[in-house]
RNA sequence: GGAGGAGUGUCCGAGUGGUUUAAGGAGGCGGUCUUGAAAACCGUUGUACCGCAAGGUACCGGGGGUUCGAAUCCCUCCUCCUCCGCCA
C-alpha cells in the first residue's frame, strides 16, 4: 500500500510514479473521499468530547444525589448524531482502502520505463549455453522416456498442469529442495522456516495478492484459507502487526513450500512440460531490513539465487525487468532466467523483488531505530531460491546424453546416489 | 464435534456501569546518592489518527449492540487452556 500522506502531499509524484507502469491513480476520487473524511472525523471527535465531558458531570451530578435528567435528555441527540458521523466515516474508510489497496506500488527511479519486456534490461550473463552434437530434447519428452515423469495419470488422477514425479525424478526433485535449503542455510546465512501451506485472507492481503489477484488463488473450502501461491506469503506474514527491535535486523528466512496457482489468465500458454503447473515446489528467500539497507540487500538477494546456478553449472541471465513488467506489489524486480535448450532460449527460474515498505505497509511490519524511538515501516524483499520444478527441467535438458539419459550434476550425487539417471 | 475456563499495556496482574489520565508490581530509560557498582529513593515509560498549534479522539482478543456514560452488560467471531470423542 501507498503511504497516504505521500498521496496527499506530493500527489503529482505518485500520479507521475504510477504512470511509468502505466496505472493511472485515480486522484479526483481520492481526494473526495480523504476530505470528506477528515472533516466529519473532526466533527465527531468534538461531538465526542462534548459526551466525553458531560457524561463525567451526569456522574458527578447522580453521585451528589442531583437530578440530570434535562443533561441526560440532550445528549441522547448527541449520542446519534456520533453515531450518524461514525457509521459515515466507517463507509468512508472502507472506501478508500479499497481504492489504496488495488494501487500498485511505485517503480524505483533505477527501473527502466517500459511497456512490456521488450524493454527488461540484460544485467548480466553467466555460463555458455552448450552445444548439441545431436538434437536436444525437451525435457518432457526425456522425463516421459526415462519414466520419471508422467503427465498421463497425472491427468487421470488431478487434470491438466500437473505431473508426477516417479523414481529417481522423484528423487531429483527432493534432493534439489534439500540442497538449495542447505546452501542457503549453511552458506548465506538464511534461518529455514516451514510454514503452512493454507493461509488466512489477512496474509493474503499482507504480501499483496488480494484484493487484486483473487481468481489467481485456489481458495479452500470449508473455512476462509487459501493454498499458499508461494512462500513469500505465510513466511513475509510471521512479522505482521510486530514492532521488531533494530538489532533483529536484517533478518533472512529461506522456506520450502509447494505452491499452488490457478493460473487463470495463462490457457494455452506453456502447455507442455512442467513449465507452469498447478502446483510446483519452490524454495523462497525472504527478507527484513531496514529502509537504508533494501537496495543492498537487494543485490545480495539475487546472488544468493544465481549461486545455485552456479553450483549447478547452468548457464543463466539476470534481467531487471522495465516498468510495465514488474509485479504488482514491487518497486524493483530482477529476473533470473535460466537456459533451455528445448526452448533455445532463458526462462524465468527466480524473481527477485525488493518490495521497500508496500508490503511492510499493509501487514504493519514495522521495527524501532533505537530504543525509545518512533517506530518505522521495514523494507521487504523476496526471490525464488530457486523454482524446483524449473529447475528439474533445466537439469534434464542441459544434462542430457543421446542416449536419452542424464548426467546428474556433480553437486547433488551426495544427495540422489546416481552419476547417471538412466 | 461435545462440555467447561480464559484473553487487560513490554511482562506479571487488579479491576462486573460513573467522580483527573486502567490500581499495584516487575522490567526499561533518566536522575539523586557513591571512587565505581549494587541497594535505596525520585522522575519517566504504548500505538494510531485528526489538528499549524494548544489540544482532541480511538484502542483492555476482533466486530457489532445496549446506555447520557462500557475493560465492566448483551450478541457474534477468533485464539489459547482443561476434559471427552475422532484422527495422520
Amino acid at each position: 500500500m501507498l503511504d497516504i500522506k505521500l498521496v496527499r502531499t506530493q500527489p503529482e509524484q505518485v500520479v507521475a510514479g504510477l504512470a511509468k507502469r502505466g496505472f493511472q491513480f485515480p486522484m479526483e476520487t481520492f481526494t473526495k473521499l480523504d476530505e470528506e473524511r477528515r472533516r466529519k472525523l473532526v466533527e465527531v471527535e468534538q461531538l465526542k468530547n462534548k459526551r466525553n465531558t458531560v457524561s463525567k458531570e451526569v456522574g458527578r451530578i447522580k453521585a451528589a444525589g442531583g437530578d440530570a435528567s434535562a443533561i441526560i435528555q440532550e445528549m441522547q441527540q448527541v449520542g446519534e448524531a456520533i453515531q450518524q458521523l461514525d457509521n459515515d466515516i466507517r463507509q468512508l474508510e472502507d472506501e478508500l482502502n479499497r481504492l489504496m489497496l488495488e494501487i500498485p506500488n511505485i517503480p524505483h527511479e533505477s527501473v527502466p520505463v517500459g511497456k512490456d519486456e521488450t524493454k527488461n534490461k540484460l544485467i548480466r550473463s553467466w555460463g555458455e549455453p552448450r552445444r548439441f552434437d545431436f538434437e536436444p530434447k525437451s525435457h518432457d519428452e526425456i522425463g516421459v522416456g526415462l519414466g520419471i515423469m508422467d503427465f498421463e495419470r497425472a491427468a487421470k488422477i488431478s487434470g491438466a498442469r500437473f505431473v508426477v514425479m516417479k523414481h529417481w525424478g522423484a528423487k531429483l526433485e527432493r534432493a534439489l529442495v534439500n540442497f538449495m535449503l542447505d546452501v542457503h542455510t549453511s552458506e548465506h546465512g538464511y534461518t529455514e522456516v516451514f510454514p503452512p501451506f493454507l493461509v488466512n485472507r489477512a496474509s493474503m492481503t499482507g504480501t499483496g495478492q488480494l484484493p487484486k489477484f483473487e481468481e489467481d488463488m485456489f481458495k479452500v473450502t470449508p473455512g476462509d484459507y487459501y493454498m499458499v501461491p508461494t512462500a513469500e506469503v505465510p513466511v513475509t506474514n510471521l512479522h505482521r502487526d510486530e514492532i521488531l527491535s533494530a538489532d533483529q535486523l536484517p533478518i533472512y528466512y529461506a522456506a520450502y513450500t509447494a505452491c499452488f496457482r490457478a493460473e487463470a489468465g495463462s490457457a494455452g500458454r506453456d502447455t507442455k512440460g512442467i513449465i507452469r503447473q498447478h502446483q510446483f515446489n519452490k524454495v523462497e528467500l525472504v527478507k527484513f531490513c531496514k529502509p537504508e539497507e533494501s537496495y543492498m540487500e537487494h543485490e545480495k538477494l539475487v546472488n544468493d539465487a544465481c549461486k545455485i546456478l552456479e553450483k549447478l553449472k547452468l548457464p543463466y541471465r539476470v534481467m531487471l525487468l522495465c516498468t510495465g513488467d514488474q509485479g504488482f506489489s514491487a518497486a524493483k524486480c530482477y529476473d533470473v532466467e535460466v537456459w533451455l535448450p528445448s526452448f533455445n532460449t532463458y526462462r524465468e527460474i527466480s524473481s527477485c523483488s525488493n518490495f521497500e515498505d508496500f508490503q511492510a505497509r499493509r501487514a504493519n511490519i514495522r521495527y524501532r531505530p533505537a530504543p525509545g524511538a518512533k517506530p518505522e515501516f521495514v523494507h521487504t524483499l523476496n526471490g525464488s531460491g530457486l523454482a524446483v520444478g524449473r529447475t528439474v527441467a533445466a537439469i534434464l535438458e542441459n544434462y542430457q546424453n543421446e542416449d536419452g539419459s542424464v548426467t546428474v550434476p556433480e553437486v547433488l550425487r551426495e544427495y540422489i546416489g546416481v552419476d547417471v539417471i538412466r
